[in-house]
DNA sequence: TGTACATCAGTGAACGCGCGTTCACTGATGTAC
DNA sequence: TGTACATCAGTGAACGCGCGTTCACTGATGTAC
């Protein structure tokens, strides 16, 4: 039941957008009354944080099952799948994406303890690979700046599926997420006109660059 | 009054986001009834859409600035400056950054021809600062995808301050739009907690890397 | 097998609030003779 | 200079709607003796 109404809630954020999820339009959809819903969600910003985390959980999913689906050894590819998992899932859900990553809800206030295992888990996914390229030496690390030593103690606390990730790779992948991040985002609010419905072509170049940029040509 | 109008907006968007906005919490706030705001506004929507070209002119102005404030001469130093003031104005306005690219509003539908002229101005000093380093030679673009023929007519669009711009430089400028709203659409989200405040010093190293990917090692 | 009881998801009415928008109006201001 | 009139920004009441949340309740279900 507590999936039941989840579901109806999507199905209107996809439709309406997330700020103007209301609980009593998703009862009036799965045909009962508003009051009904408070016996699985004590108050609606339950119900939106049930949302965001599983959005993050389906974003860390879908980041995950591109990246095993690559051979092990092949860190390049499983790079490439995990950058394209990414776009493919925005342009899914976009307003999923609009509902973790874009303009805060007017009166939710983010409870971060219980969303942040879900949200750093969906890039655990990117982390790990860097975090691979950069142990075997293929990640161009020279010119990175270093990491202050009061933002270390963050860095640490960003779980990457098990294993500990350098700051170092967690610049990176932080710069390599911002990077798929705007285009996404950029895309998914049709604001990039001239490219339009080519976004996939314009993404791909982009990882292309990113790769350039961050991985050590092959000796 | 339609200025202040739209200023007790600002001030409320500032406070409550976008989302939030409501006539009559404006009127309010300026202490007279709602209908009044009639006299100058004759629709809810149309207020929103005076406040987003607003946005866009002001985003405008201060990358112009930012760019006119540097010789023209100091192509590299043009670029830089505009750079850091896209970036200075969206940590600046967080909510005006949020209502011009962020998630749409429910129930309004954006103007396109009304908004387009001062959206597209707003990339202006970028797109014609990376033309002039395209014709004096300094833009790497051997690598760049060709632009598809169907979306040259949509560049074309694209006012670049009275000149004309090519597509090239476009697709550049579309790149590096893309990885600077990425950066800071995450920093103003409170999305980048390793960083933290400490956004400024990554947004810099970014411009370092755009530097190295896309412009010509001088001779 | 049959009855008494507890459980508990869902109801319907209500509270108090907010919203955009319309409408006939007031009352000050400024203009025309 | 004095009066009649037009203009028009702003008012106050109302319309119809939606919202989250509370509360006492119903009525079906399943359990215990």
């Amino acid at each position: 039941m507590q999936a039941a109404i989840k579901e109806t809630a999507w199905r209107q954020i996809a439709e309406f957008g997330a700020p103007a999820l209301s609980l009593r339009t998703i009862a009036r959809e799965m045909g009962i009354t508003a009051p009904a819903i408070y016996n699985y969600f004590p108050r609606r910003d339950d119900l939106v944080t049930a949302l965001i985390i599983d959005a993050f959980t389906s974003l860390g999913d879908s980041q995950l099952a591109a990246r095993d689906a690559v051979p092990e050894d092949d860190l390049l590819g499983r790079l490439l799948a995990t950058g394209l998992a990414y776009r493919q899932w925005a342009v899914t859900y976009p307003q999923r994406y609009h509902l973790i990553f874009g303009t805060p809800l007017p009166g939710y206030e983010t409870p971060e303890e219980q969303v942040h295992p879900s949200g750093a888990r969906s890039l655990s996914a990117l982390i790990s690979v860097i975090e691979g390229l950069r142990l075997s030496g293929q990640l161009r690390v020279a010119d990175l700046p270093p990491v202050k030593a009061e933002y270390r103690s963050s860095f640490e606390e960003w779980p990457t599926d098990g294993s500990q990730a350098s700051p170092v790779s967690l610049s990176v992948a932080v710069l390599i997420w911002a990077r798929v991040h705007g285009l996404v985002s950029l895309e998914i609010s049709g604001k990039i006109p001239p490219f339009g419905p080519d976004g996939d072509a314009l993404y791909r170049f982009e990882m292309e660059l990113i790769q350039q940029q961050f991985i050590e040509d092959q000796p």
